[in-house]
DNA sequence: CAAACCTTGACAGAGCCGTGGTAAGGTTCC
DNA sequence: GGAACCTTACCACGGCTCTGTCAAGGTTTG
């Protein structure tokens, strides 16, 4: 019996039992349930909830933030594609004509955005 | 001279010159300056901004999260940290003992902020 | 079975984000 | 040199995020 229920997580964690069920809601730390349905924190769950803490603290980001980073992880099309996107940041090359570069970078983005756009048409298309 | 100014650029691709303005701060997108300040958008920039709304449409981001992205992608110690954290999610291994996983968590998280922790103070002290 | 806990759902407020506007002043260029 | 543009720096406001609190009801366990 060493899972604790959600007010105990939440005094051993530091966080409120508000907060736990929040960030369960983003999908950053999801318990498993018992049979009746209450969330069960174990070991892992609640070393997790302080380094989450830590992580925040650390580096002055919002839990929202890491939802973020969480979807990019799953969602291979919005990786490929907001990795792509940065990437393209750096200064224009010099050797490279300015028209050509401009066609190079469109090419880009289009074949990023197509490959992104074939991903969700076979993964929505289910006739 | 197919530089565009921050209104002629705002014109072009869909932004207001305030937004323009927002972009930039956000490190999205940097056009270089006039000898007396003003921005100049090249052809590059314009397309970044043409994608960079796709982009944020498509996937429904906000601004921040691509900033946040950015974030990630430069700063070495916070995207380390983050995937380590999203990484170490998956369901606990029934292999391995409770006790044994949660002091393998804990070792994981620790060389990470230790490493994290290294790289900030080697950047930052300088005597 | 009853006390103590948990669940979901809703409302609420503080604060931040994205956006617009405006003011005071510098730059470009005809 | 003056019209038309640009710069930074503020204030403002609707909407969303984060967080608290409460209500109505189900679960656990002594």
């Amino acid at each position: 019996m060493d899972a604790l229920t959600i007010n105990e997580a939440a005094e051993t964690s530091g966080w409120t039992p508000r907060m736990l069920r929040y960030i369960e809601e983003l999908g950053l730390v999801e318990p498993p349930r018992s049979s009746g349905g209450y969330r069960l924190y174990g070991p892992g769950e609640l070393q997790r909830l302080r380094t989450l803490r830590e992580l925040l603290d650390r580096f002055d980001l919002g839990l929202g933030d890491v939802g973020f980073a969480r979807r990019m992880q799953r969602d291979d099309a919005l990786r490929t594609v907001v990795e792509g996107w940065l990437e393209a940041e750096p200064a224009r090359p010099e050797h490279v004509p300015a028209d050509d570069w401009l066609e190079w970078e469109q090419d880009k983005h289009e074949r990023l955005l197509a490959e992104a756009a074939r991903r969700d048409t076979t993964l929505t298309e289910t006739p």
